[in-house]
DNA sequence: TAGGCCATCTGGTCCT
DNA sequence: AGGACCAGATGGCCTA
């Protein structure tokens, strides 16, 4: 299950899933973010320069200072004996890795957000955001839907052509509704002998 | 106050 | 070696 869930972005990876600056824009709307909502700054917030970004990103005032969810074990583990210099070296090195791993969720949450944006349910900012895991498990109810629907519509089709001929609507492509190709596909190939 | 949800840090593992 | 992915730990926020 959990599993599952993180191989999300390796899904919207494969589906085109661009993760530049996409979805959401620098701010992600409805991301349950208290703190920057108080003003203390939030923690997501990247500049937008992207040198920038990574300077700042691998600032531990910046982590510290700017939300107070402290680095639980920021302090802890890099620093000891040694050489002054590899306990730096070893501290940032450490620094990079976070924010690495920050980045990478942050995409992973812009993509859940873009999901939640194509799955029909009550958005309203009355509404409470769907969790990840109702997002997920959402998503996938509403796939297993469509395609029931549109194995319903065949049958249906099917059926009506056995009845006899019929009229379809000038422009109507049967075959394309019949056997729609999938959104990211190159090229809405056509097929040769139109039912029309 | 307990439980749910979440963000972040961290160390391990795998891949390129 | 460096980066991506993963899971565990920790602590904050919110709601019932």
């Amino acid at each position: 299950m959990l599993q599952n869930l993180l191989k999300v972005r390796t899904l919207m990876d494969g589906l085109g899933y661009m993760c530049s600056g996409g979805g959401a824009g620098g701010e992600v709307a409805g991301r349950r973010t208290p703190l920057g909502a108080v003003g203390i700054g939030s923690p997501y917030y990247f500049p937008p320069s992207s040198s920038a970004v990574q300077s700042d990103e691998n600032n531990p005032d910046h982590q510290q200072n700017h939300g107070n969810r402290l680095a639980v074990g920021q302090a802890s583990g890099v620093s000891g004996p040694g050489g002054k210099a590899k306990s730096r070296q070893g501290k940032l090195v450490r620094l990079n890795i976070n924010a690495r791993e920050r980045r990478r969720m942050h995409d992973l949450n812009d993509a859940l957000d873009e999901l939640r944006s194509v799955i029909p349910y009550a958005h309203s900012p009355s509404v409470r955001k769907l969790s990840k895991i109702a997002t997920l498990l959402l998503a996938k109810n509403y796939i297993l839907m469509q395609a029931n629907a549109l194995d319903e519509l065949r049958r249906l089709i099917t059926y009506l052509q056995a009845q006899g001929p019929m009229a379809i609507p000038p422009g109507f492509d049967l075959h394309a509704a019949m056997f729609p190709k999938p959104p990211g596909s190159p090229h809405q190939s056509q097929p040769e002998s139109d039912q029309s």
